[in-house]
DNA sequence: CACCGGGATCCTGTATGCAACAGGCGAGGA
DNA sequence: TCCTCGCCTGTTGCATACAGGATCCCGGTG
């Protein structure tokens, strides 16, 4: 699966691809931003960043305007873009919808049926992860964080569901709402152990629901298990010096809660 | 709300807009492309449409862009786009999410609480359509839909949620997956009216469940009413002199049913 | 008759020039 | 002193020129 989606052409590539100049500014772009190199508000003007990364001004747009279409950029009223700010509230529905999207892709692969390959590979990965729980070093957690990783994509490809997976894939295109992005921070947090364990349980009971087509149940453990990121989302704005080192952190409003 | 969005400034802008060449471009694509001018699979070379369209290719390629980002249109490998084709699975998901959404969204109003002009609002487009539903004639037929996508643009704005508009806006942006987009088609189909009768309850029990802040019972009946679209699709697909009215008819592959 | 190579053509990606628009700043007048 | 008008600069939107690649066709050859 993991449609590549051309646009966003990111991550794999590793053979030798071109990397057009868009990719390149694309990518750059992305990283500046998500690093917090601009603060929210900030205007996104062409030419100067023409300079900084190296490409002319086409792909450059192309480049923020995709940005603008994965949400991290607002267009501005007279032109151009500007650093989009998220609030708490926004991250928690971004969460909460992730929840529901998830909770849609178990349902489907209740309803549908997994392949016995796909629940073979999700009983694998839930059994690589389960030693890691336990073991606090970091490099234990960092491939928590990667088998936690693969075991979404596949929920995900088990679901059968290109639509499913393109709304999905929008929404994780927002910072933190991604299933790894805030169990990132918490690499050091003491609570972080027990969270580790109850998302553990959800992901045995994503398995065993599946797989016995229980979709109701697939549906609302998902839902409950993207809760987890909730938590954590609330223990690392607790924690500034965990915040930072999250990518994308600067682009919290952290004063503003209610948005109304 | 309605969040115009500025990539979309479609509709509204009653004012006399500047109407920017990638606007134009983007606008009269779309609308070749519902029209079913241009087969699935066709490659949307520039030079043609530059010519066709009057614009440039500048703004014509952030058209192409904006278009392929919302699902329209697929990226080719080589470079350059092509119309997408949509199965009949991909328009059932992409309904069945819409109700997922819609579900959330009515969750949220019920939740969180929806204002009381919210409310008055959305009884008062109810009690609109009710007449409506019961006279056969093409006019009460436009009516009914255009307060029933009012209706749910009310729903919407009740959630509250911008993220969730933003996902929902993606989602609707396919073609078929709009609540009034099937509807229009079944203006003479005789079953119509029963359907209607049937989603008016649906509208009457969401504003209930929604003021009585039943939770789970707004997001079950928001999932249920896109199921009536669901029913829609089936009656249309049938109905091949009642498909061709609507826009983005040919882009179906009516052919291949399951798509793995 | 099939296959392979070369060339021409079409197409896109990229760069840059040009013009219009918005916003800010300063000067002049009330 | 304050308001207003006009200029000037910065910035984007748009158009077009250029170059690299892919594709397709056609002719030649095994």
């Amino acid at each position: 699966m993991a449609a590549p989606d051309k646009t966003t052409k990111a991550a794999g590539a590793a053979d030798g691809e071109p990397t057009s100049q868009t990719t390149r500014a694309l990518l750059s772009l992305r990283d500046l931003l998500l690093s917090g190199e601009f603060p929210p508000g900030t205007r996104m003007s062409e030419l100067p960043l023409v300079e900084r990364l190296g490409v002319s001004r086409t792909p450059l747009r192309l480049a923020l305007a995709t940005l603008q279409h994965e949400g991290l950029l607002e267009s501005l009223d007279g032109g151009g873009y500007a650093v989009r700010q998220f609030t708490r509230d926004e991250i928690h529905d971004a969460i909460e919808l992730r929840g529901v999207l998830e909770g849609t892709a178990a349902r489907f692969a209740a309803e549908r049926g997994a392949t016995k390959d796909q629940l073979a590979r999700m009983r694998q990965l839930s059994s690589e992860m389960d030693p890691l729980v336990h073991r606090p070093d970091v490099d234990s957690f960092w491939q928590y964080v990667e088998c936690n990783r693969e075991f979404h994509e596949l929920l995900l490809e088990a679901a059968n569901s290109p639509v499913l997976e393109r709304a999905l894939e929008r929404i994780l295109a927002l910072p933190f709402a991604s299933p790894s992005a805030l169990v990132q921070g918490q690499a050091d947090l003491p609570e972080s152990w027990e969270i580790l364990v109850i998302a553990q349980d959800h992901h045995r009971g994503l398995i065993e629901a599946i797989s016995n087509r229980q979709a109701a149940r697939a549906e609302s453990l998902a839902r409950e298990h993207a809760r987890v990121a909730m938590r954590n989302l609330e223990l690392v704005l607790d924690n500034r010096h965990v915040l930072e080192q999250i990518p994308g952190a600067s682009l919290i409003n952290l004063a503003e809660h209610s948005k109304d």
